[in-house]
DNA sequence: ACTTAGCACTCAAACTACCTGAGTGCTAAA
DNA sequence: TTTAGCACTCAGGTAGTTTGAGTGCTAAGT
């Protein structure tokens, strides 16, 4: 059943009036809000209704209406309209986004933080694997007689590196013959993979050289566990007391803890959303952890190529402004994947200038 | 002039009850606490003389006693007994140490989540520089005709990398030459040095080798600049509202928001500490910042070789728990010093065993 | 010179009663 | 269907009261 056009135009006007100020909102105001030609009486008959289909509800019996969970969802499904950023805004993202270093962890915390900057509630973000990450080679440096670099790279084009000391010595072409060994046993394998392969290279390898292969492919394990498991990166959770929501110490408490808990935000919020394109708005009730019952969810994802995607989410009040939030979400989501698609600075010609 | 007895032991008994509860302490009570064969009267007396001294204080008139700042210095300098951590402890500390990569700011951040997980206060880490970082060396790894990896040395033998993918193509010879070039001119140099070597690269070298030369140049000076301006690792800022000082979010909120500002921490307080060794307790107004005029500030410095130092800190309400924090802060520093100063797991021989 | 019992005093916190006013629901007329 | 009018509700604020933990002081005891 269809709500009439005055129904939704003050639904409206409640939700969007009860995101500002986070108070209830009676029928007075809104007939001055609303701009209808109607009297406060009608707007009160009309009140009554939009409480008794669920849309509305009252804090108590002589305070005005604040918006239900099923009123938000209306008004995020039909009733919000598409915001737009400001050129200010979009220049601040592209800025924070181009800047530093591009190495994969680092850009995904910095993603969240400026989420959480732009929007001011807590936000968090991580990246994951559609598939199994597996190693695509192995790169061995001597440094010196006793230490050496093992650099690592993935199918998803991820590079780590470690340094490597030993007490004994180490001679190039020992280490060439290593690099050849690991490169031929090892590559392709998933991480599940590598111990079963280990074992049966340690039965054909000489003494020494198998306690470096083990040194190497265990490296080689904690960077594909520590892809599979991706951490979550939070931040600005300070956020959640600038809200009157959780002036109530007891309830900010108890949302901190569940942000803080990393595990719990990757599987049971962000994986399920890897795969939905776009926004996603997730309000009150509808969340499945006990935890956010009252806040709400925004989620975004972004491809990064290579069969790796991620979430960034901001969470909040109920009465989160979820037009702003979800554009600007949306945007970042964007950028990142426009960032990791993008190929490096072409080897350009000399330089010319010589300004200060 | 030094206090009597039990005047120290009165004292103790209240800085040691009020740590406990957060509850201001009357005489009656401290009669029992202390053991004293004494009348609370006369308990009264004392306390009457340690208020007039300036190491106690009242809320109010009709009040029991607290610690003032004045009070909580003298219990740390001279009442405080050193806490030994028990065996669970210290193993859960060891194993959480040793866990995992050993790649510096993962290790270091975990450090922070770990003391603050094991204080229930919050917590933060950081390394800082004694002198100033200068690269080491250059590898450069070709990976396909398109592609190659650029690993850089830091004289404090941190390595990093980045992938580079190029519009053009590249031969394994270019990238000798390439390597050559960069480790004889850019080698010891600091960062500020690194632009003005550039220049004076720029003219000598051909055309499409400088582009290359400039991005990994430009690398390095990333490399570089992360070292010098290294990020402080905050964690369990939400451990602030476990504790009834807390309670008004208005005060929470500005020390979380402080907490929030690496900046400021890294300079105000973890720099000033770096080379003080053992543990630094600084109490309320102690603190050089507003933000913690009525917090404290646990700290402890590590050293991890090659020039590098660092300081991991808790954060708490005066009334924190000295002895047990400045315990678990030491005892994680001397770990995280530890730690970086042994080398790898020597070549072992080859394994025998094989169960699954 | 210290210690102690006794007692009047203080004051935050908790409880009570009351008032106010924004906002409602309902009715009866337009 | 809309509107004016009115009785009704109830959270939140204000003011007065009670309670009790804890004090400071005095005067007597050791």
């Amino acid at each position: 059943m269809e709500l009439t056009e005055r129904k939704k135009k003050i639904l409206r006007a409640v939700v969007e009036r009860y995101i500002q100020t986070a108070e209830p909102i009676g029928s007075k105001a809104l007939q001055e809000l609303t701009g209808l030609n109607v009297s406060s009486a009608t707007i009160r008959n009309e009140l009554a209704d939009l409480t008794e289909l669920g849309y509305l509800e009252q804090p108590h019996t002589s305070a005005g209406r604040i918006p239900s969970p099923k009123g938000y969802r209306l008004y995020v499904n039909e009733l919000m309209e598409e915001q737009r950023l400001s050129l200010e805004e979009t220049k601040q993202i592209n800025d924070a986004l181009h800047l530093k270093m591009r190495e994969l962890d680092k850009v995904i915390d910095q993603a969240g933080r400026m989420v959480s900057q732009l929007t001011n509630y807590p936000a968090f973000a991580l990246a994951g694997n559609a598939r199994r990450p597996t190693i695509k080679r192995f790169d061995l440096i001597l440094v010196d007689s006793a230490s050496f670099i093992a650099v690592v790279m993935t199918d998803g084009n991820l590079v780590k590196n470690k340094l490597f000391r030993l007490p004994t010595d180490l001679s190039e072409p020992q280490l060439q013959l290593l690099t050849t060994l690991l490169n031929t046993a090892f590559v392709g394998k998933t991480l599940d993979q590598l111990t079963p392969e280990l074992m049966r290279v340690a039965e054909h390898a000489a003494g020494s050289s198998y306690g470096l292969i083990s040194l190497v492919v265990s490296f080689a394990m904690e960077v594909l566990d520590s892809m599979e498991n991706s951490a979550v990166y939070t931040a600005g959770t300070s956020h959640i007391l600038d809200h009157p929501e959780y002036q109530d110490v007891g309830k900010a408490q108890k949302l901190m803890a569940y942000l803080s808990e990393e595990q719990t935000i990757a599987q049971s919020l962000a994986l399920p959303a890897l795969n939905d394109d776009g926004a996603k708005i997730l309000i009150g009730p509808e969340n499945v952890a006990e935890e956010l019952k009252d806040s709400s969810v925004v989620l975004a994802s972004y491809d990064i190529g290579d069969g790796m995607k991620g979430v960034i989410g901001v969470v909040g009040p109920t009465r989160m402004d979820y037009a702003k939030v979800a554009a600007k979400l949306s945007y970042v989501a964007d950028g990142l994947s426009k960032l990791f698609g993008t190929p490096e600075l072409p080897p350009a010609s000399p330089a010319q200038e010589k300004e200060e």
